[in-house]
DNA sequence: CACTCTCCCTGAAAGC
DNA sequence: TGCTTTCAGGGAGAGT
């Protein structure tokens, strides 16, 4: 669910929380994806968020105190903000006590997201973000930077647009919906792009992503910002579930690239 | 080193 | 209808 248009609108959404400080904190499970840091509630207590950002599909909200304290939303993750008279529900890990009656919640049923603390400038040396490569909003993604970083690749385009150490914040929903807005094949590998196509498809990303957090994200079934309001990309998808459907004359397929499905138009994405 | 596969977990949807 | 099986958006780490 939460690739670089969901988690651009859920970082937008925290602004509100902007300034306010911590009061409390609540830890219903310590183990997500990794155990969370030890002794992080004697850490974020009392310090006041000073800033709230995004890197690629980590959100980072900055802390006065030289910390930052990361979140990834994994699969299933979600970020709501309520009022203190908040009841919790299944699969709320995590709850954070503003001074202005508001509370953070981190909500992820599979568990596949993850939190954790970092000093703000020892945050880039992070494996998780220091791996990371030119965000896909980037205005440094260019093509000779993905030439560069391709044209030696045995791997299909699908599965380079999916690696976070090459272009970041792309997930498997959009990297279909862009190759099919780009007219590329998932086949094609890195090495046999042109450049032509590179053009192509850094302006398909932009315009694919761009739109996505105009429409507030979106998701399979039911993204939500921090409020609870729905996103409504996905009333925008031309490929991503579309498997059987027929534009013009010409039928969309679903097939499995390295375990992730992938859906696109024989014969509109041919590289012609 | 470059690349591929499996697994973490729950719940929705499909299959029977 | 209801039980069982399959599959899912991310990413690390093991395996080839």
């Amino acid at each position: 669910m939460p690739e670089l248009p969901e988690v651009e609108t859920t970082v937008r959404g925290l602004k509100v929380i902007n300034s306010k400080k911590i009061v409390n904190v609540k830890i219903h499970i310590k183990k997500l994806r990794f155990n969370i840091p030890k002794k992080i509630e004697k850490k974020l207590i009392n310090s006041k968020i000073s800033n709230i950002r995004r890197i690629a599909k980590y959100i980072i909200l900055d802390l006065d105190n030289n910390l930052s304290l990361v979140i990834h939303l994994g699969m299933s993750g979600r970020l709501k903000i309520a009022n203190d008279d908040y009841k919790r529900i299944k699969h709320d890990h995590f709850i954070i006590f503003l001074n202005n009656q508001k509370l953070l919640i981190y909500n992820d049923p599979r568990r596949f997201g993850f939190l954790d603390l970092s000093l703000t400038p020892n945050l880039k040396d992070k494996k998780y973000i220091s791996r990371l490569g030119l965000d896909a909003l980037s205005t440094r993604l260019t093509y000779k930077y993905l030439f560069e970083r391709i044209s030696k690749s045995h791997v299909p385009i699908k599965q380079i647009l999916l690696n976070q150490e090459i272009i970041s914040g792309i997930g498997n929903i959009y990297a279909s919906e862009i190759l099919f807005d780009a007219k590329i094949s998932p086949f094609v590998l890195g090495k046999d792009i042109n450049i032509t196509h590179l053009v192509k498809l850094i302006k398909s990303i932009r315009k694919i992503l761009r739109k996505a957090i105009r429409s507030g994200g979106s998701s399979i079934r039911d993204y939500r910002n921090v409020s609870g309001v729905l996103g409504n990309f996905q009333s925008s998808f031309k490929v991503y579930g579309k498997e059987g459907k027929i534009i013009g004359k010409n039928k969309i397929l679903k097939i499995v690239q390295y375990g992730r499905s992938t859906f696109y138009c024989p014969k509109l994405q041919n590289n012609k």
